[in-house]
DNA sequence: CGTACCTTTGATGTGAATCAAGAGTAGTGG
DNA sequence: CCACTACTCTTGATTCACATCAAAGGTACG
C-alpha cells in the first residue's frame, strides 16, 4: 500500500471552510461542526453504505476517491457518480427518511469526513445563508442529474464520450485547439458512468482516434481539436 | 373549448397554504407570498418557457396538466416529468444562476401561479422552518431522478413500463389484488416520460394484456393482480 | 362527417450488448 | 528480478431489444 493513507493530523476546520458548502461560515460556527465530523477511512474497493442503508449524516471526500452506484442482478452495476476531493455526497438523505437509493464504494483508499445531520439542523435554523448554500447544492446536483437524464435519452454512445470528454476539458472557451486531460479512473468505471459497456467505450475510442479526433494512451487523453470534437455528431 | 377555463374568482391564500412547501406557513406569511403571485394561464400546447430561457421564480399547477421535456434535433422530445394540481417545478432554478434545462408546455389548458424569487428569499431569511420545507422538496425531487436514472439504465422496457403501473396504484401494500387506473395522459406522452416509442409502448400493454396480467381499453388500465404483476421480470 | 391526431400492427433495420478470446499491465511473492 | 496471478483493456463475431418505417384502424372534435 503506498502512501495516499497518511496518518498525519487533520486540519479539519480548515478542510471544512475551504469547502463549497461551508465557506461563508464563522469560525465559530464551524468549530461547532467539528465536534459532530468523525474521520472515515476506506479501503479501496470497500463499502461505506449499501443502497438501502438508513442515513446518518453525509460525506465530504478529503481525498481518494469514491463512486456512487446501484447494484444490479447480474453483477453489473450502473455507476451514478464519481466524486473526488472536496466533493460531498448524501446531503439530501438527511432531509428525507429514506434509505440511501445507491451504494457508495472507494474507488481507491480515501478518507472521508461523516457530518451528521444534527448540528447541520441547528446550523440550518440559525444561519439562512447557510440554507441558501444547502439549497444552490442540491440545487446544483439535481441541475447535473436533469443533465444526465437528457444525455442518456437522446444522445448515441459515442456523443456521450465525447461529451464526457469536452467536460473534462479546463474552461473550453478559450482558443486552444488541443488539450491533455487524465481519466480519472478505470475505463470500466467511466463506461458505467456514461452508461455503456467496456467494450463500446473501447470501440469508440479507437474511432475517435482512427479520424484523428483524440489520442489515447492508457488513461492520459490528447484532445487535438476541441472544435472539431464538438461538433461531432454521428 | 370547455369550461376548464374558468374567470372564477381565485382564492390564492387558501390555494397556497394547501401546498406541501407552504402549508405550515403563518397567515401573514403566506399573504406576503400572496402579493407575489402571478396568475399565468396556460392553453393546452401552449409553451410556458423554453429550454434555455432565463428562470423567473417557480411555478405551481392550480388545475390542469404540464409537461417538462427536452426538445431534440429530430423532432422528437423526452418528457422528463408530467405535472398535476398542487405540484411545483422550478424551484432549484431560483437558486443558480442558469437557464432551464426543459422546456415547459402545457398538456391541457392550465391555471398556474407564479411564485418570484425575492418574497421566497425573504420567507427563506426570516423563518429557518420553510427553509427546511423546501431542502426537503429538492431532495424529494433529487430522489425519484436518481430512480429514473436508475430505471432508464438497468430495466428494460417492458420493466419500466410495469413500474410504471405500479406507481399509478394506490398504496400496494394491503391485500387489494387488482386495481383500476386512468392513464393521466395520452400514450405517446408516457411513452416519451418512459423513454420509448408509442409503438414500443404499444407492443407491451398488448403482449401485458395477453398475458392476463392487465386490461387495457382507452386511458383504463385494470391490473389483474398486482402481485403477479410486480414479480413480472422478463 | 371530415380532418387531424392518436393508437395499433406488421416488416425491417440497427446500435449497442453479449459472448469469446487474446493482449496488455499491475501488483505479489519467491 | 522474474514468474504468477489477477485484472483491465482490446478486438472480432454474433445476437437482440428496441427503433424506425410504413400503413391501416380509432377517436375526438370542429
Amino acid at each position: 500500500m503506498h502512501e495516499t493513507m497518511h496518518e498525519t493530523k487533520l486540519d479539519i476546520p480548515q478542510i471544512l471552510s475551504r469547502l463549497p458548502l461551508f465557506q461563508e461560515l464563522a469560525p465559530e460556527q464551524i468549530a461547532a461542526l467539528e465536534s459532530a465530523c468523525r474521520e472515515r477511512r476506506l479501503a479501496k474497493g470497500e463499502m461505506l453504505f449499501q443502497k438501502g442503508d438508513p442515513p446518518k449524516g453525509f460525506f465530504v471526500v478529503v481525498f481518494g476517491q469514491v463512486k456512487l452506484a446501484f447494484p444490479s442482478s447480474q453483477g453489473n452495476e450502473k455507476v451514478v457518480q464519481i466524486l473526488g476531493p472536496r466533493q460531498s455526497f448524501g446531503e439530501a438523505m438527511m432531509f428525507m427518511d429514506r434509505p440511501y437509493p445507491v451504494f457508495a464504494e472507494g474507488l481507491v483508499d480515501s478518507l472521508l469526513l461523516q457530518i451528521g445531520s444534527v448540528p447541520v439542523f441547528e446550523l440550518l435554523q440559525r444561519d439562512p445563508m447557510f440554507a441558501r448554500h444547502m439549497l444552490a447544492g442540491l440545487s446544483l446536483r439535481l441541475h447535473s442529474l436533469v443533465q444526465d437524464v437528457e444525455t442518456y435519452s437522446l444522445r448515441s454512445s459515442a456523443q456521450r464520450v465525447v461529451g464526457y470528454l469536452l467536460q473534462q476539458c479546463p474552461q473550453s472557451k478559450s482558443g486552444e485547439a488541443s488539450f491533455d486531460i487524465s481519466l480519472p479512473t478505470s475505463k470500466q468505471v467511466i463506461a458505467s458512468r456514461l452508461n455503456l459497456t467496456p467494450e463500446t467505450l473501447s470501440r469508440i475510442f479507437h474511432d475517435l482516434s482512427a479520424n484523428g479526433l483524440i489520442g489515447v494512451s492508457g488513461k492520459q487523453i490528447t484532445i487535438n481539436d476541441v472544435n472539431r470534437l464538438r461538433e461531432f455528431d454521428l
